[in-house]
DNA sequence: TGAGTCGTTATTGTATACAAATAACGCCCG
DNA sequence: CGGGCGTTATTTGTATACAATAACGACTCA
C-alpha cells in the first residue's frame, strides 16, 4: 500500500491498542490526522481499513467512535474463525508440499525456541504462530477464504497482543503445531481439521477467561 | 453512505456487469470518473469496495483492473458461501421468532407467483430469493457472519443477473426453501444446516453449467 | 542485435480548500 | 421550568492541484 495511508495505519492501530483510547470513544479525522502527522486522505483510508477490521465502527451518521468488543463478540468471531480455518487446514492436507511441511516444523521450533527463554519471548512466540498458520492458510490455495480470514485473525491477535500467557497455555500450542504437522505428513485431512478445531477452540477459551462469563441472548438483548 | 460515492459505486458496478469492459482490462480512476460524473475522491471510495467484493483487482504496482472469475474462482465462493450460510441456517433455526419463519412463507410466496407467471418475472424471483435468505441471515444473530456473508453473496448475485433460468430451477429452488422453513417450523437445527447445503451446492453446479468445466489444480497453476 | 539507461508520459497518492451534513447550544415561547 | 426552533460550530464529504511513482519508448553502447 501506499506510504502515507500505510505509516497511518499503523499508527492509528497502536493508538487503539495502546489503551490510550477508551472503548466507545469518539474520534474525528482531524484528531488522527494530527496523530498521524499525514493529511485526512490517507487517514481515511487507514480508518476505512480499521472499520473493516472492526475495531472503529461509524454511527448512523458518519462519525467515528472506538469500537467495543464484547465477550460474545468475541467468541462471534472465534467461532466463524475457527469454522474457515478447519477448512483451510482440511485443504491444505491435501495440497502441502513436502518443502512446506519443513517449513512448518522449523516456524514450530522457533516458537518453541521462543518459549524456552526465560523469560518466554511472547512477541516471537505470536510472530512464529502467526506464520505457521499462515502457511497452512496459503497451502490452501483459497484466496477468498485468505481473505476472509485475515479480517478475522487480525483484530484478537492484536488485542492479544498485551495479554499475558501462562507458559502451560504456550506450550499447549506447540504441541497442537507438532500433531497439525504430523497430520500433514500423513496428509490426513480429517485428523488435520480435528487437531485445528480442539487448537482453536481451547484458545478461545485461554482467552476468554481473561474477560468475563458468558451472556445469554437474553442478557445480551437488554444491553 | 455519502452521496457521490455511493453513485460512483453504483455506476462502476453497473459498468462492470453491462458487458462493456472486458475481464482483464486495465482501468484507471480518470476514466472512471468520468464514467461516473464525480471527481476521483468519491471514485476511489467506491473502487476500494469493489476491490473488496472482488470485481475490482490491483496489480503489485496498484493499477486497476477488471476481475476475471474462472470457474475455479467461482466454486470456491460458492464452497465458503455454502459453509457459512449453512451455520447460519443452524443458528436460525435455533432462534427465529414465529413472526419471522411466517415472514419466510410470505416471502416465499412473492417467490411463487414471480414463477407462475408467464413469462417468470426473475427479477422478481431474484429479490424474493434475496430476501429470504437475508432473514435467515438476520436471525442467525451475528453480526460477523452476516458481513463475511455479504461480501460472498454480492458477487455472483450480480454476475447472475444477466443469466437465463430454466424453469425447473426455479421451481426446485422454490421446493428448497418450502423445506428450509420446514425445518425452521420444527426448529431442527440439523434438517435446516442439510437443506441449505444442498439448496447452495445445486445452486452452484446450475451455475456453473452456463461457465464451463472444472479444471484440476494443475491446469490452474499452468495459466 | 540486445540489454541497459535516461527522459517522457501516464497513473496513483497526498494535501488542502471548500461544500454539505449533522450535532450542539442557546433563545424564545408556552 | 421545559420543549421546540433557529443559529453556530463541528465533522464528514468532495473537488482540485500538485507530488511521487511506475510504465513506456527512444537512444546508446557493447
Amino acid at each position: 500500500m501506499s506510504r502515507a495511508s500505510d505509516q497511518a495505519y499503523a499508527k492509528i492501530r497502536a493508538y487503539l491498542l495502546s489503551g490510550e483510547v477508551r472503548a466507545g470513544e469518539q474520534l474525528t479525522e482531524e484528531q488522527l490526522s494530527q496523530i498521524t502527522g499525514v493529511s485526512r486522505t490517507p487517514v481515511r483510508e487507514a480508518v476505512r481499513r480499521l472499520e473493516d477490521e472492526l475495531l472503529l465502527v461509524r454511527s448512523d451518521t458518519k462519525r467515528l467512535f472506538v469500537a467495543d468488543w464484547s465477550r460474545d463478540d468475541i467468541e462471534e468471531m472465534f467461532t466463524l474463525r475457527q469454522m474457515l480455518e478447519c477448512h483451510a487446514a482440511e485443504r491444505a492436507a491435501q495440497r502441502l508440499t513436502r518443502e512446506q511441511v519443513g517449513a512448518l516444523e522449523s516456524v514450530n521450533r522457533s516458537l518453541k525456541a521462543a518459549i524456552d527463554q526465560s523469560p518466554p519471548d511472547v512477541s516471537r512466540f505470536l510472530e512464529a504462530n502467526r506464520t505457521f498458520h499462515e502457511v497452512i492458510i496459503d497451502a490452501a490455495h483459497s484466496p477468498r477464504l485468505a481473505q476472509l480470514l485475515a479480517k478475522l485473525v487480525e483484530a484478537p491477535v492484536v488485542l492479544r497482543t498485551a495479554r499475558t500467557y501462562s507458559p502451560e497455555d504456550l506450550r499447549q500450542s506447540a504441541r497442537d503445531h507438532d500433531e497439525l504437522v504430523a497430520a500433514f505428513a500423513a496428509r490426513d485431512a480429517d485428523w488435520a481439521r480435528a487437531v485445528m478445531g480442539s487448537h482453536l477452540r481451547r484458545a478461545f477459551h485461554t482467552f476468554a477467561k481473561t474477560v468475563g462469563p458468558a451472556t445469554s441472548d437474553a442478557e445480551a438483548r437488554e444491553r
